[in-house]
This record gives structure tokens, C-alpha cells and sequence, in this order.
DNA sequence: ATATTTTGGTTTATATTATAAACTAGTTTA
DNA sequence: TAAACTAGTTTATAATATAAACCAAAATAT
């Protein structure tokens, strides 16, 4: 009946930054913690998991002198969110 | 851009609990059971949750000599859960 | 030139939450 | 009458989220 929710998208904000991801090819740390409204050291956590869990990467390099991180989704995440939000649709349609 | 997400209803088990009572009038405790497939301890530490919350009632009686726990969404309850929808579709809508 | 603040983060500690395991009280079945 | 089952609750532990503290370099102000 209701199928298990993956644990680490159903995280309001990991959630919020795959559903930015997935609209944006590519977004930087300061402009996902601006648009999430989150602390940097949340977001670097949560940032961490889903890199880890393969459905983001995460690219560390230097736009002049000041370091860059630059996040990307992947075709893992890609299904992953799809799939969340297909089970999610159980829970929630009326 | 992202609203907040209620996070008495942002846990799987607190949510399927409400779905199920928004269809249903009302629902007793080992029915709820079954259909979230949740252990007794879980789930009645997160109807408690709810019930504290005003999101639903607790009603204990016994029928027979067995006791019987029964729930019912509450206006509230319903408003909350529209709410959080309403929300969570920033996050997931296409 | 040097002290102060800002940027772009990470790490560590703490509070919250979820979950499992153990327990209670009474009931039914063997 | 002992064993097992029903219908839960309570307590302990594991997992998670969050905040606070920290770091290094760069930019800005004095």
C-alpha cells in the first residue's frame, strides 16, 4: 500500500537541492545555500550524503582565488527523485 | 522559493497515518498497523505525536473485552495535511 | 601595512527523531 | 494451568538534523 519513501531524499532539505539540481544542470554551494535558505554547515553535510549516495557530484575548484564547489545531479539521482516522488504520490493524492 | 515542510507530517510513517485517515472516517490502531506496516511501538509513539499535535484523536474504548483504539483526523489535521502538500509540491513538481 | 570582516567552506558537538526491544495487562487456546 | 496471543506502552539506542565553532584565504577598512 504505501511503499517506502528513500530515506535520503525524504530529507526537506536534500530534497530541496535535488529538486534545484534537477532544473539546473549544474549549481555552486553559495547559490544552493542561498536558494535553500540553509547554513553552510548543513548544507556541506547533506551535501556530502547525496554525493556519497552517487545522486550528485561534487566538483571542488577555484573561480579565481576563491574555491568553488559546483554540484551536478546525476542519472542516478535523476532516478532516484523520480521514483521518491512516484511512491511519495501514494501518500499524498487525494 | 522553497516553503518549509511541516515535519510533524514530514516522516513517513505520521504521513501514511494521515492519508489513511483522510479516506476514512476513522481507522483503529491494528488496522493503521497493518496498512503502514509499522511496528506498535513506532506507530504509537507517532500517533501520540499526532494526537498532541491536534491532527487527530485518540479515542480508547474496548470492544468486548479487548481494548480498541480509534482514530479520526481532525479539522486541523486536515488543513495541516493540505498544507504540507501544497508545499511539498514546490519541491517535487516538474 | 595591519587589523577586521567577509567568503567559502569543514568539523565537531548537541538536540531531535525514529526505531527496536523490552515490558504490561488481560485473553484466548491447547 | 501453562503457553501463546492481542493490544498496546515505555524505555533504551541508533540515526539524523542542526547549530555552533572553527579554519584558511581574500577583500576591505584604518
Amino acid at each position: 500500500m504505501f511503499k517506502d519513501l528513500d530515506p535520503l531524499l525524504h530529507s526537506q532539505l536534500r530534497l530541496a537541492v535535488m529538486s534545484l539540481l534537477l532544473s539546473l544542470e549544474k549549481a555552486d554551494f553559495t547559490f544552493i545555500k542561498e536558494k535553500t535558505q540553509s547554513t553552510a554547515g548543513n548544507l556541506s553535510i547533506q551535501l556530502d550524503k547525496l554525493s556519497e549516495a552517487g545522486y550528485i557530484t561534487i566538483e571542488k575548484t577555484f573561480k579565481g582565488k576563491k574555491p568553488l564547489t559546483t554540484c551536478r545531479i546525476t542519472k542516478k539521482g535523476i532516478k532516484a527523485f523520480e521514483e521518491y516522488v512516484n511512491n511519495l504520490k501514494q501518500y499524498i493524492q487525494r
